[in-house]
DNA sequence: GTAAAGTCTTTCACACCCGAATGAATCGCG
DNA sequence: CGCGATTCATTCGGGTGTGAAAGACTTTAC
């Protein structure tokens, strides 16, 4: 059912294929156990450790664009997540930080996604795991930063 | 702009956060230089290096959903990139193939996609390149292949 | 002080992916 | 042979992402 070597040796075509797999095992995990989405936790995992935050913000660090986290939080604040204030120091600007079902739902979702990583931790072993760790981020880091 | 390490040290957010950040750079230029985009692209190549397959076929190969592959062939074959037939041995099933034009047009990305995973390779290393190749097949092949 | 430039978010139109349900054709077992 | 299970593709509804353009606000520079 799966032949990744089929396709090509090209890295980046691999790591599509990787992230997809992993995210629909992820998001279906997250969907069971947490009731929220793989992009949602992201932002969840987010708030709790670096607290309020402008949309902004959020787009740098998770190398999304100003429309995909509007929507992203928009449905979030839906669902009881987040909520959102205007910023009154900087009237352009926006305020998201978690709701109280919000930081619950992030620590559920911690829980799962700390047992899937510990899998593929132990898939790779301590060593690759390390590596592909430092590769991914040099790959991942702008280069004018 | 670009802080990875920022959001968590889980490997499964940081897959996503650079998959995003090479598919946008990568469907950049494809769409400059060759008028296809990533996924396309991919599509593409299979065909050229292995003749007309079902779309089921290619949904295997690519880790995509059949809903995917279908939408995906669709706006190919609206672009004329690929032609679609029954299978007349087994008339469930469609055969997908590159058109002259879709071949000119595999070529034109197999150049960029080239260039662009020749970079890669150089920021990681050979070594890291290998082990990142390695690493990300075995997380991608499905458990019970 | 005000005009221009820059920043932050939203809206728009669209590509791309998913799970679930559906329809069509084939397979396989009795 | 025949009917139930399986397989292949599509449709449906919805989440998630993009670039381009617009709107609101702030900053900068004169």
């Amino acid at each position: 059912m799966a032949r990744v070597r089929a396709v090509d040796r090209r890295l980046f075509l691999l790591i599509e294929i990787a992230a997809r797999r992993l995210s629909r095992e992820a998001d279906a995990r997250l969907r069971a156990e947490a009731n929220v989405s793989a992009s949602q936790s992201a932002v969840l995992f987010l708030l709790l450790r670096r607290g309020e935050r402008r949309l902004g913000s959020i787009g740098d660090m998770l190398a999304l664009g100003a429309p995909a986290v509007t929507g992203l939080i928009n449905r979030m604040e839906a669902a009881g997540l987040v909520i959102k204030r205007k910023d009154s120091s900087d009237k352009r600007g926006a305020l998201v930080d978690l709701t109280e079902a919000g930081r619950r739902a992030a620590e559920r979702a911690d829980q799962v996604l700390r047992g899937f990583n510990t899998e593929l931790d132990d898939k790779l072993g301590e060593h690759d795991a390390a590596v592909v760790y430092d590769a991914l981020t040099r790959l991942a880091i702008d280069r004018d930063e």
